[in-house]
DNA sequence: CTGCTAGCATA
DNA sequence: GTATGCTAGCAGA
């Protein structure tokens, strides 16, 4: 037996905690959750493993997740059961265990026990009734009890004391969680099941009695009792039929009972103390790791390595100074999701060069080794490293303060020299790191000269492909993915403006949280890093991602060249304009107000001149939009200055006055941010400042994007993909008409406009055209004829006929659309042409707007994200060619389907013949992509 | 000083 | 009708 580093705690001073696990409900989700898995991989003759391999997985998320000290894992035993003889047909209906399951059952129960859990089998009792009856027996004993079931039928069992969770999706069911889920207290559950019946058990309910009717019927009457002594007086269909299962309801009731009182005693030794049930200290390595071989589970095998720290290991590292130690509190209310569990937490502080060499031979040595800079700014281009963390293996990590400065700061190893020797490490490629949010990190170590090279893994990107629609910080992933919370930044730091800089964080308290921080993000890595392996499509699109943010942080690092002494005289153009259109607003109002408060605009416009009120804000006050403005300066002369003064304001505010102060002092360019990880589609978004919206619609806008300049001897190039999210819609429905239209190269808007109109390409007038685009884009965006007749300013009826007479002539379009809603329904998720999966939380939601939403955005995430991975994958593949070619010309910006670049004189002409044939390249879809580029002195000038 | 709304820039 | 980010104003600390 070889101790673990692992171990739950089980000396903390709150109740004692019994943990069931409901083998059974597991055993199929693991089977059919699974890629097929087999012994020999790809042999469909060896022995089929899916489900071993999913219930070691729940195990182990279930041991992080929860401490306990008494622990079991409880299945049904073949035979009959009380149940069968009060009513034959019960499970009747079930279909046999799949043979792919049934082989994989003996070894299931081996691999638990392996795990050192006490697997419970108890001939004649359902599972169910042994879970209920070990639960009343620890209730009675004062001992928590925490239930893993997938079944919803066990909320009946939940007390204060006993909570039943949900470890696949981490669903928690304590009182007022199945109250808020089920609309009736957990006492009454028995009563709304009896009511509503088990399909899956076959055992009936009430006729035409769903769950809204039955928590109607509980709510009125209190419970079931009540209801069935009354039936008499419940009126319309659901009483009659209520009143024809009354001789049944009672039966219903008891089979769906879960016993409390059965008798254990006899299969289950130290009976009614739980003795047997206790945790044991450690596992048997040897033999899990025999059992892991055996069914070729490497990655298992590999981690029980990685986690398996020597006992003399161990003992060093508590001599050494300890900053942290785990003790959490213990288990004493049912919110178990954010305690740590992880103990023994070993985390050093290096203060001298012995301890500084005896890490950097174990980061030398080590696999792959997490690592976190805290620096002295949020702001990636000005940080400076203020200290750096390891962790090689969870729980351990080690702090190494460089730059602390305070009152009375311990000395430290001088910042640069230390650096230079970490440096050799840190740029050899070959030895694999990982962080959480890699790109920032990147950043901070090119402040100080050092190209990170062999950067694996980056969590916040595994977490951004697995569950986008999740939050990616790393305190969240360890809460959710470990159950592990951590210290708080603003509890270290202060918030706001009593934030002090990280230098003058204690360095006691900076390690701790530094190390707890790469100690998670290694830990993290360990749970989501075998769910991108073991599917192909999240993994390539887990690739892409690693690989552009390499790219995108080389894009920032470039920058973007601005003429600031133009803006600056755009600036004084665009004031001196709005204070002669505010004078001449003041003229017409007949008084002052300012003309940048939709607020004051609203009371002289309505209340004060008495204009009508074309429409209300969400807040039920008039609303002074684009909109409203346009339609009332048709009457009047006031909206139009209005107008006028603010779209100067919103180009003067937002961009020619802000971008001259976004230039950083020491590269005299202006970077911006990508945010690889906020998008649900796959998008980038781009901040601080925001590149992606600089204008283009009228031509003063546009004067703007003169500013945009290259360096002497350079000019701007813009590459941009030229229809993309309309070919990717023809690639994806496969319509006939549409791939004509793209693999004929016509003009798309007018080959629509010839369809829904009816008249030859040639003879489609502007208009129609015009009306044909704007379809279009409705038609990516999920539209409804409500929204086109708005856009389009036409009766509603026309833009249904519109609507109508375009999916009659693309009727591929029409059926993918209804495709799409239906299996976004089913499974929950959208994906893109390559993988990437796009969840939709609310596309079952009873609430209908938000339904409508989800479905809008079902429609168009499929569309929108395939755009965003085929601007990803050019981004890689034009990086690389001018990698591999030793060009200097800079990747500058990337605006969602257009690539912007800054070329030397002498590289153009290639660049021109180029970029857009890799752009065109990186994909064949059912229809050529196409890539446009322009070059000229200035952003403005390569359109 | 912080968080909200209204409004508006882009693809 | 999709997806973002930023500004000013303003209300409540």
């Amino acid at each position: 037996m070889t101790e673990t580093s692992h171990e739950p705690q089980t000396d903390t001073g709150g109740p004692k905690v019994l943990l069931l696990v409901d083998g059974s409900s597991y055993l199929y989700r693991a089977f059919h959750a699974m890629p097929d898995l087999r012994a020999v991989p790809g042999d469909p003759a060896s022995p089929a493993t899916g489900a071993i391999r999913g219930m070691i997985n729940m195990l182990q998320k279930l041991r992080r997740d929860v401490r306990a000290d008494y622990v079991a894992c409880v299945f049904d035993a073949p035979g009959k059961t009380f149940r069968d003889d009060i009513y034959p047909e019960y499970k009747a209906t079930r279909s046999p265990m799949p043979p792919d399951l049934r082989t994989q059952i003996d070894a299931i129960h081996e691999v638990v026990r392996l795990l050192g859990w006490k697997v419970l089998n108890v001939p004649g009792v359902e599972a169910d009734d042994v879970i209920g009856t070990l639960a009343c027996m620890a209730t009675e004993r004062g001992i928590e009890t925490v239930i893993s079931s997938g079944d919803k039928d066990l909320s009946q069992l939940v007390n204060e004391h006993v909570t039943v969770i949900d470890t696949m999706n981490d669903r928690k069911r304590d009182v007022a969680g199945v109250e808020a889920e089920f609309g009736v207290p957990p006492r009454l559950m028995v009563d709304y099941q009896a009511l509503v019946g088990d399909a899956v058990d076959n055992v009936p309910g009430v006729d035409k009695v769903g769950p809204k009717t039955a928590v109607k019927l509980l709510q009125e009457y209190g419970s079931l009792d009540a209801l069935i002594e009354r039936a008499a007086e419940v009126k319309g269909a659901v009483g009659e039929h209520l009143r024809r299962a009354l001789d049944w309801l009672p039966r219903g009731r008891e089979l769906l009972t879960i016993r409390k009182d059965c008798e254990l005693a006899d299969h289950i030794p130290g009976l009614p103390e739980l003795e047997d049930l206790k945790v044991v200290d450690g596992q048997d390595t040897e033999a899990l790791k025999a059992f892991y071989e055996r069914y070729g589970f490497k990655g298992l095998a590999k981690q029980l390595e990685v986690h398996d720290v020597p006992p003399e290991l161990i003992e060093e590292h508590r001599r050494q100074k300890k900053v942290g130690t785990g003790d959490g509190p213990g288990f004493q209310d049912p919110d178990l999701t954010s305690r740590s569990q992880v103990t023994n937490l070993q985390y050093d502080t290096i203060f001298t060069w012995a301890q500084f060499d005896e890490w950097l031979a174990k980061i030398e040595a080590a696999e792959l080794v997490a690592l976190d800079t805290e620096t002295s700014s949020l702001d990636e281009m000005q940080a400076e490293i203020i200290g750096l963390s390891f962790s090689v293996q969870p729980g351990v990590a080690a702090y190494l303060p460089l730059a602390h400065s305070y009152g009375d700061a311990p000395d430290q190893l001088p910042r640069e020299e230390a650096l230079a020797r970490l440096k050799p490490w840190l740029e050899n490629p070959d030895r694999a790191k990982l962080g959480q949010h890699v790109k920032y990190d990147r950043h901070v170590f090119a402040n100080h000269g050092i190209e990170v090279r062999g950067y694996a893994h980056d969590t916040m990107l595994q977490s951004y492909v697995l569950e986008v629609h999740k939050p990616h910080g790393l305190a969240s992933l360890a809460e959710r993915h470990l159950g592990r919370t951590g210290i708080d930044y603003e509890h270290i730091a202060g918030k706001g403006a009593h934030q002090i800089p990280f230098a003058q964080v204690p360095v006691d308290k900076a390690a701790e949280y530094s190390c707890e921080d790469s100690d998670q993000t290694l830990d993290v890595h360990l749970a989501l890093w075998p769910k991108l392996q073991a599917d192909g499509k999240l993994r390539f699109i887990y690739d892409l991602e690693m690989k552009s943010s390499e790219t995108l942080y080389r894009v920032e690092r470039n920058g973007v060249l601005i003429d600031s002494a133009m803006l600056a005289r755009q600036s004084a153009e665009l004031g001196q304009r709005m204070m002669q259109l505010e004078r001449e607003a003041h003229d017409l109002a007949g008084q002052p107000f300012n003309l940048g408060s939709p607020k004051q605009i609203g009371e002289i416009l309505f209340t004060k001149l008495g204009l009508p009120v074309v429409k209300k804000t969400a807040s039920g006050v008039p609303s002074t939009d684009e909109e409203v403005l346009e339609k009332l300066a048709e009457d009047y002369p006031l909206p139009a200055k209005l107008l006028e003064h603010r779209g100067l304001s919103k180009l003067k505010g937002t961009y020619t006055d802000k971008l001259p102060q976004m230039i950083h002092p020491r590269t005299g360019r202006v970077h911006t941010h990508y945010a690889q990880a906020v998008a649900v589609t796959g998008r980038l978004s781009s901040n601080d400042p925001n590149l992606q919206n600089i204008p283009v619609k009228t031509p003063e806008g546009r004067r703007v994007r003169e500013a945009f300049i290259a360096a002497p001897g350079h000019l701007i190039a813009s590459a941009d993909y030229s229809q993309i999210e309309l070919r990717i819609m023809a690639h994806l429905s496969e319509d006939e008409a549409l791939l004509r239209a793209f693999r004929e190269g016509m003009d798309v808007h007018r080959a629509t406009a010839s369809e829904v109109f009816g008249v030859a390409p040639d003879q489609v007038t502007s208009e129609q055209r015009r009306y044909a685009k704007v379809i279009n884009f409705g038609l990516i965006y999920g539209m409804s004829a409500f929204g086109l007749a708005r856009n389009l300013g036409i009766e509603g009826a026309a833009a249904k006929n519109y609507i109508q007479r375009y999916f009659e002539r693309y009727p591929g379009v029409k059926q993918y659309m209804d495709e799409t809603r239906l299996s976004a329904k089913s499974r929950g998720y959208v994906e893109t042409v390559f993988g990437r999966r796009l969840y939709l939380p609310e596309i079952n939601s009873p609430n209908g707007p938000r339904r409508g939403g989800a479905e809008r955005a079902a429609i168009n995430a499929p569309m929108q994200g395939t755009a965003a991975d085929l601007i990803k994958l050019s981004m890689v593949a034009v990086q690389d060619v001018l990698d591999a070619q030793q060009r200097r010309t800079k990747m500058i910006m990337q605006v969602h389907d257009e690539l912007v670049f800054e070329v030397p004189e002498d590289e153009v002409d290639w660049i021109r013949a180029e970029i857009p044939r890799l752009m065109a390249g990186v994909a064949q879809l059912r229809v050529p992509l196409l890539a446009e580029i322009g070059v000229g002195a200035n952003w403005e000038k390569a359109h």
